[in-house]
RNA sequence: GCCGACAUGUCGGAAUUGGCAGACGAGGCAGACUCAAAAUCUGUUGUAGGCAACUACGUGUGGGUUCAAGUCCCACUGUCGGCACCA
């Protein structure tokens, strides 16, 4: 009996069958295999179709595996500590713990349609004190480990979040969440000593396979530069000035120094006739903002009156302030060889310093110097005993050259900074942390945790840099775990990124209420083996993780110091001309109608569909027209089919083999949205077969599509006389041998241009398949002499005429 | 400014190591079915000319290598992304 392609009953049917049989299960036996999604953050906006994107393909991902015979953990939870939830809280009163609740069931409800294999028994969430009580016993693991500190420090203040922020949420000078202008403040902040891992975190990417944009951002972010650190004295005084240079080769061409107008020893280097000068320069730069600084390049400075002995050739040089570098890179303080640094060139030229060039250009000195010589290639001069040599090896060499001198030593250094890891805000894990008069900050005892958040009447941050916590007396207040006196607790609350650092870990073991993980399951299960999310958490989240992991690593608890093994950052789904799909922009595409209008499997497809899933792809909702289509008639070609036993023909084994061979090589390429048109390709293919299609041909179709369109491949196995499940099947292997052809058409070209075709045997000689060429395209080789005869095998003919 | 990715019909996009450009789909056009429409099915669809079998042109621009270039090399333009005084 034919039937009609009703997907809403079809997916009804398999949604309730796999809620009580669920296809993926753990054996014991079989080999684990764990995709993971980057865990969404439960908005009230709820999902788009640009989000269900990674969800399929991560999906169709794990089923594949699933299908090669992998037990796959397979996992979702919710991110939902942050702001949204506050400010929602802020406008309503609603407790965020409420409103999150919320979210996530909505949310949830619709994950839930894209019938991923989520393991909802591993759902986790990192507002959930369970959850958060191992967050916090990270933090008092780094504290004990002396990686977690307090500092006093100007650090990056988002006057509209009212909080502070890390350098890597720090974008253009902007916040990363809210795009308000950042400025300076002075607070007392937890830092993590993520620079104790800056080598490893950089060496290690070399282990990963990770898309190479992303390592290399990371790579960039971690800036290693190895070079050496020189003291210069101050003239006339007890002290000296250290630097950080990549180019030690260069010191004789040092002719002055600029410091950070933060520098310890800025103010006290004016003289009595410059003082004036150097205080209102230390102002202006400590009032512009971070903005300012990156927009405005043009270089300003002050002269302070004081002057510094070049250590190598004792000449006195001028020591200036300039807030073109950096306080807090390197020592704060630079050496400055105009004739071989742009910036220092620059600045040397506006206030008219000496400029002495110490490497040769082309073998020779510049005259009239217009720009800077900065490549370390050529013959030093003007050095002294360093004259004559190779400044390439130079700089090699220099770093231990000046520490044998006794006036500096060898360095590497780094771009990235400790990772400032408070927040002034309610909606996150408080810091597990006593302020006591007498023992100083003192970790709440581990039996204590969670130490959960207080209700509270009022979210509003305080804006004085203190968090909404403060004002609760009640919470506030406590006794010293040591000592018993009165003390304080810690009122900052710890950043987003807390939970997602660590969160992997947790889901193989979510009711662990001993450890944070057990060390069985986490040799077991982990590491990650395929982590899917967007490449905008490059240096964030992807960092912060692979800094937790390694910590957690190094103390035990896990046997491996990487946590993603391989990445794949999908593309975004944007509105029409590229624009991101945002409710303010009106484009946003919601996925409900689609599943309700065409089917899961429709919407599956086409997110697959619509472009290479690395690349960004507009939405056009047209499109998935094709791919509701191209299932109906799949289904009615079953339809057709399936009563009528037609007997396997050499051509039917030979397509059936080469649909597997295509589906499985694209699949394996990761090249997803080829995949599904290879699939249309073949269908179209089957179904102006005369003849009709054999059962065993339906099967393999409905087995290699499963992964893909589970529910209809579902249905078609069980229509086709199958009681067990398709995802039971083992993934098909391509018979080669099948494929192979005896003959093939091939092109054959007169002076590169294409001017016919020929079928001929494979293995065919170059004579032969020559001959039958000129017998194919002879009108076109009258009057023309042959100069040249090309025939490469299986895929072109050329002949060159004159 | 530096680094990287990308540029193909009306649109989304295909095209192993250089080897028949435009697969697959959307949209358009024509037809079948229908009282009619939708759905479905069939055909057609890069551009220009003959308007049929053919010819010329055609993968951002200009040049090069090659029997052969979307693919490789050089120079440039545009779009997107990252970094941006890191000494």
């Amino acid at each position: 009996m034919k039937r009609p392609y009703d997907h809403n009953a079809i997916e009804e049917k398999w949604t309730k069958e796999w809620e009580i049989h669920p296809v993926n299960v753990d054996d014991g036996k079989k080999p684990k295999y764990y995709c993971l999604d980057m865990f969404p953050y439960p908005s009230g906006n709820g999902l788009h179709v640009g989000h269900w994107r990674g969800y399929v393909i991560s999906d169709v991902w794990s089923r594949y595996k699933l299908m090669n015979g992998h037990y796959v953990i397979h996992p979702m939870g919710w991110d939902a500590f942050g702001l949204p939830a506050e400010n929602y809280a802020i406008k309503t009163g609603k407790q965020p713990a409420v409103s999150t609740a919320e979210n996530v069931a909505n949310i949830k409800k619709q994950i839930k349609q894209i019938a991923a294999i989520y393991d909802w028994d591993m759902e986790l969430n990192t507002t959930d004190p369970k959850f958060f009580k191992w967050t916090q016993w990270i933090f008092e693991k780094l504290f004990e480990k002396g990686l977690a500190y307090e500092k006093e420090m100007p650090i990056n203040w988002c006057p509209s979040c009212k909080t502070g922020l890390a350098n890597e949420e720090v974008v253009d000078g902007k916040c990363e969440r809210c795009g308000a202008d950042v400025t300076k403040k002075d607070l007392k902040q937890w830092m993590l000593k993520i620079t104790a891992y800056a080598d490893r975190l950089l060496d290690d990417l070399d282990k990963l396979d990770w898309p190479e944009k992303v390592k290399k951002m990371q790579t960039e972010w971690i800036g290693r530069s190895y070079g050496a650190e020189v003291d210069f004295p101050v003239d006339g005084r007890d002290e000296k000035i250290t630097v950080y240079t990549t180019r030690p080769d260069t010191l004789y061409g040092a002719t002055f120094m600029v410091l950070a107008p933060e520098h310890q020893l800025a103010a006290s280097l004016a003289t009595d006739e410059t003082r004036q000068a150097v205080d209102d320069y230390i102002t202006f730069a400590a009032n512009k903002s971070n903005v300012d600084r990156l927009q405005n390049k043009e270089k300003t400075g002050v002269f302070t009156g004081s002057y510094a002995i070049n250590p190598m050739n004792g000449k006195k040089i001028p020591i200036w302030l300039s807030d073109y570098v950096l306080a807090d890179y390197g020592t704060g303080a630079i050496m400055c060889v105009p004739a071989h640094d742009d910036r220092d060139f620059e600045f040397a030229t506006k206030f008219d310093i000496p400029i002495v060039q110490v490497i040769a250009k082309d073998g020779k000195a510049i005259e009239n110097m217009t720009e800077a010589y900065t490549e370390a290639s050529g013959t030093m001069i003007n050095s002294g005993e360093w004259d004559g040599m190779e400044s390439a090896v130079l700089k090699k060499e220099a770093p231990h050259m000046v520490e044998k001198k006794g006036i500096g030593r060898a360095k590497k250094n780094f771009k990235i900074r400790d990772w400032v890891f408070s927040r002034q805000r309610y909606w996150g894990e408080p810091i597990p942390v006593i302020h006591c008069p007498d023992c100083g900050d003192v970790l709440v005892p581990e039996e204590e945790l969670p130490l959960t958040l207080p209700e509270v009447e009022h979210y509003e941050p305080t804006g004085t840099g203190e968090s909404p916590l403060a004002a609760i007396e009640s919470w506030v207040n406590c006794k010293c775990p040591k000592c018993g006196k009165d003390s304080k607790r810690e009122t900052n609350t710890m950043p987003q990124w807390a939970g997602s650092s660590w969160y992997f870990l947790r889901y193989v073991d979510v009711n662990n209420d001993k450890e944070l993980v057990s060390k069985e399951k986490a040799d077991k299960y982990l590491p990650v083996d395929m982590y899917i999310g967007g490449v905008e958490h490059a240096v964030l989240h992807l960092l912060y993780s692979r800094f937790w992991t390694k910590f957690l690593y190094d103390i035990g608890v896990i046997g491996f110091d990487e946590p993603f093994h391989k990445l794949f950052n999908q593309g975004m789904i944007t509105g029409k001309n590229g624009i991101k799909m945002s409710k303010s922009k009106g484009n946003v595409v919601s996925p409900d109608d689609l599943v309700r209008d065409y089917g899961c499997d429709s919407l599956r497809l086409y997110e697959l569909f619509v472009g290479p899933p690395e690349l960004d792809s507009e939405w056009d909702d047209r499109g998935i027209d094709g791919v509701y289509r191209f299932l109906s008639r799949f289904w009615n070609l079953v339809q057709e089919n399936k009563d009528r036993d037609v007997k396997e023909t050499p051509e039917l084994i030979k397509t059936r083999h080469q649909l597997i061979d295509t589906i499985s090589g694209r699949l394996e390429a990761f090249s997803l949205n080829t995949v599904i048109s290879g699939f249309m390709e073949f269908n179209n293919r089957l179904s102006k077969l005369e003849g009709g299609v054999d059962k065993a041909t339906l099967e393999t179709f409905a087995v290699l599509l499963a992964p893909f369109a589970p529910h209809i491949a579902a249905e078609v196995w069980e229509e086709l006389g199958h009681d067990g499940s398709v995802f039971d099947e083992k993934w098909p292997v391509a018979d080669k041998a099948a494929i192979k052809d005896d003959t093939r058409e091939i092109g054959v070209q007169v002076n590169g241009k294409v001017r016919g075709t020929v079928d001929i045997a494979v293995d065919a000689s170059k004579d032969e398949a020559i001959n039958a060429a000129k017998a194919a395209i002879a009108d076109k080789l009258e009057g023309k002499t042959i100069v040249k005869e090309i025939y490469v095998p299986g895929k072109i003919i050329n002949i060159v005429v004159k």
